[in-house]
DNA sequence: AAATACTCTTGACAAATGTCAAGAGAAATT
DNA sequence: AATTTCTCTTGACATTTGTCAAGAGTATTT
């Protein structure tokens, strides 16, 4: 499974064989069965993950007992995790697992950042990601800060069309933040359109 | 106005009087009546900026002319400031101005990252300053899609008092993405209880 | 000092969304 | 094949939130 990370590098950015060596040298391979956990609250995550195969999300439960899902992580897309845990050691507040099968890469904080020291281009490219994400998250406030529910349905559909295709609709309510019922509703209406 | 940064990265990071020099060389700084534009929508964003005096904000019109906003700015923080942007050279959606009269350190993008890669402590903290803001960002995003505007608001004017008090309701409003209307009765609600 | 603009509140009503309960069909499990 | 679980929808109703209009009190400007 290292291939398909590599792969995808590859085609970001140009790495010698050393560098690959060195990266795969530190990368772990973690098979998840459909439902299984990669992390759990009050867990601590150390990790960078990328999908290598499958699909995953990340979620909380909130003080009303209902799931909230933050993010969905599909194939060859990096796992946002919880930073906050990564930085800090504290025990994490979002649950990570498997919506199907997934094959995820592991690497370990230190080792990581042993990574980004030793390769620029790694660290370059690790950056802009990381600024590729924030302009995402932005982008996200600005729609759920202004859109009705049902002008964010239509906008995630238009924007993640593979994710909506790929996971059940009380998911995507989950991560609109509205009921399953009224995205139902929502759905309903838009076809009569 | 130097000084005021000069202050805060001096509490922050260790720095040469070399270092502070480059620094210096490359800040300018701008100074904004009430009311006055730091950046206007349709205008590119080139600057890393900080706010040495007054309070700033950053927002948007949604698609029915309502101003929406993203983030306030107090004095001894940085602005956000559009990094799509800054990032690709387009036209910025996002409007910036003052609240109250402010100064305004601004360094060129260009200059900005020369300093990153001479000073390495500044680039580590700056690092650790975009995790802070992405950690943030994701708090906002779990805020949003869990919480009643109610809720919100009690969020708000806990975790910013210092804002609360200074910024007029209906900006806190738009910010939390409910009408004024709504606010008020929810504050009028609150001091029933 | 007068005029103007801004801030906040309130009422009345409409629209959007949530909650609870139920059921039908599809998918997964045994 | 039978059972169980999951997914999606629907109805009925309550609650929340938005919109429009108006007004009172504060700041700000002229």
């Amino acid at each position: 499974m290292f291939d398909v990370f590599q792969k995808y590098l590859e085609e970001k950015i140009k790495l010698t064989e050393q560098n690959l060596e060195l990266i795969q040298s530190v990368s772990v391979i973690k098979k998840l069965r459909k439902h299984q956990y990669l992390l759990q609250a009050d867990d601590v995550w150390q990790y960078n993950s990328f999908v290598c195969k499958g699909f995953v999300r990340t979620y909380y439960v909130d003080n009303k007992g209902q799931e909230r899902i933050l993010n969905f992580s599909p194939e060859n897309y990096w796992i946002c995790g919880d930073k906050a845990s990564l930085a800090s050691k504290k025990p994490s507040k979002y649950n990570i697992d498997a919506i199907d099968a997934s094959e995820i890469l592991l690497i370990r904080k230190t080792d990581f950042e042993m990574l980004c020291k030793k390769i620029p281009v790694l660290n370059d490219f690790i950056n802009s990601i990381s600024q590729e994400n924030f302009i995402a998250m932005q982008e996200r406030i600005c729609v759920n800060i202004t859109f009705t529910a049902e002008e964010q349905y239509t906008n995630f559909i238009q924007k993640f069309p593979a994710i909506a295709n790929r996971v059940p609709k009380h998911m995507i309510a989950s991560y609109l933040g509205i009921s399953a019922e009224t995205l139902s509703r929502l759905r309903k209406q838009a076809t009569k359109k």
